[in-house]
DNA sequence: CTGAAAGCGCTTACAG
DNA sequence: CTGAAAGCGCTTACAG
């Protein structure tokens, strides 16, 4: 591949000037400029990345931690970040830190050695300190960490108390939720909402943790459905746990909507898939990664953010299972 | 941060030395090493790797790219990459590239000039030439781009034909086959698969195409339903495919399996999550993805591999749909 | 407007 | 066994 040398003999001119031309930046006659041009374009020169990096401190590439890829609420969000951060001329790199401490600092000592110019981090397994220590532009995504960080979210309480509200719209009278893990923020917030509509209600509820997994909530619903008969309508904490629902109904022979009603939450593309097709309250998964993403860059770039905070809406949803 | 000269200052040697050490390589005195190790302890010095990258020419990354992170079948294999490449020490960078050639050339060039160490595709926009032309190692994935790139697919005709034995074995007599896109090697296996089962038995059948899309292949498993009443079998060239079919037959009230049996291919984990749940042939995605891995990563060592072509075995899954 | 020089943080012949 | 020096391919004060 050509170097700025190439270029500069070609154009008969010192690489200070090439690389004038190139960042466009400093004075430079226009017949500098025409020659440089002309050797850039006739040894098809593009300048080498690497070199720019170690001298600027700046990678052009933007970390994205998340637990795991493979849970179906992250493509999608992986992706906006993406598209985002390609349109900007921005490179990602992906880890999946299964929300392991060791994990996740060994990624971002990794990211720093390379010059990473800033991380997007759905998850929150190190100390608000940690995060600070690595002194990197960073927004939090689907995740709080802190007030000094720039956060992204869905409004999980707002979407909760609407599922909520529209179960017992549908006539449900006593309501199960199959909550997400505690401590994760998302999943409280959620808890929260439906705990305020069913006592602002005064109707009958049970609450049940089935930690945003399928399996565990198919065991957990099973449970459920012996255990309280009466129950006959069911808030899922997400949509795969809405799926362990519908499985765990099928097996005990309970008729989804007709003798339960079930919704779930995130709107991922599985919902569509079930039949009956999911009743869900929908994030908007793609803009809450592609703001992730622009808030990024704005702080990489030094430009000014119009908030520290974004809860973005949500949608409720009905489609068949309500 | 530290640099190789606060070390050498500290340990009082001069940088050549700490290089040694740090690389292994070369004579170092018991003492001269000691000190060294202690300089590096008590800066808690770590190697700057771009500085590495610009004198090795090797980055340490390899870039991942795929058509669209969204589509199910992509996030396990992605996962699987990445796992392999962080226990190797190699960082991945995520690529969408929609199948667009613009797109996968503009990351070619980006990567390039970052010194990727190589690229796993399961991509093939472009032409064999333009691949070679890269010049870099390289691993085709579910794809086939030329005999002299290392391969690996799955055993798709293979499991095509026990797709459609195992339809036959169920009883079932007209037979239809929704593929994925012509020219695309996986779906002409499968394709080819079926046929060979089909006209062998002399078996009713019709083939349709439904591109491995959902919306898609609701829209040909209606009318297929619709003009083709006599048929008791499907084999949906994807699971994806297979989804679109349970919805029509929903809309149609055909009872899925007592009216028509329904089988998918690859075993991503959707086909768990239906209801009900749905008999598939079941690809190694994770190992695919990581044998990929593998095979780069020995590429880019320079180790000898065993084969140039891997065909992984599939699985037939019995649930629930035959 | 332009070039020589130093520097980003490493590695590796080359002498000694 | 060790260090001074050159070089990886850029960028940016500093003189002129």
């Amino acid at each position: 591949m050509a170097t700025i040398r190439d270029v500069a003999k070609k154009a008969n001119v010192s690489v200070a000037t090439v690389s004038r031309v190139l960042n466009n930046k400093g004075y430079v006659s226009e017949e500098a400029q025409k020659n440089v041009m002309a050797a850039i374009e006739s040894l098809s020169y593009t300048p080498n990345s690497v070199a720019r990096t170690l001298y600027n401190k700046s990678s052009g590439m933007i970390g994205l931690v998340l637990p795991d890829i493979t849970n179906p609420f992250f493509p999608e969000l992986a992706r906006a970040v993406e598209d985002v951060a390609h349109t900007y001329g921005y490179t990602v790199v992906l880890c999946n830190s299964d929300e392991e401490v060791a994990k996740e600092k060994k990624y971002f000592d990794a990211l720093k050695q390379k010059y990473i110019d800033g991380i997007i981090l759905t998850t929150s397994s190190l100390t608000s300190k940690d995060y600070d220590r690595l002194d990197l532009p960073m927004v939090a995504l689907d995740r709080r960490i802190g007030d000094h960080i720039p956060t992204v979210v869905s409004e999980n309480k707002q979407g909760a108390c609407e599922a909520t509200e529209h179960l017992l719209a549908k006539g449900c009278r006593y309501l199960a939720h199959l909550r997400g893990p505690e401590g994760v923020k998302t999943a409280d917030e959620r808890y929260k909402g439906f705990m305020e509509v069913v006592e602002q209600h005064g109707v009958e509820h049970v609450v049940l943790n089935a930690e945003f997994q399928i399996d565990k909530a198919e065991a957990v619903a099973q449970e459920l459905f012996t255990t309280y008969s009466q129950v006959d309508g069911v808030f899922a904490g997400s949509d795969v746990t809405a799926a362990g629902v519908m499985k765990a109904a099928h097996t005990l022979n309970k008729r989804i909507p007709a003798d339960i009603k079930l919704i779930g939450f995130d709107g991922i593309p599985l919902g569509k898939m079930l039949v009956p097709a999911l009743s869900t309250v929908e994030q908007s998964i793609y803009k809450m990664g592609a703001l992730s993403a622009r808030l990024l860059i704005k702080q990489i770039e030094k430009q000014p953010m119009a908030s520290m905070y974004y809860e973005l809406p949500v949608k409720l949803i009905a489609r068949e299972t309500t």
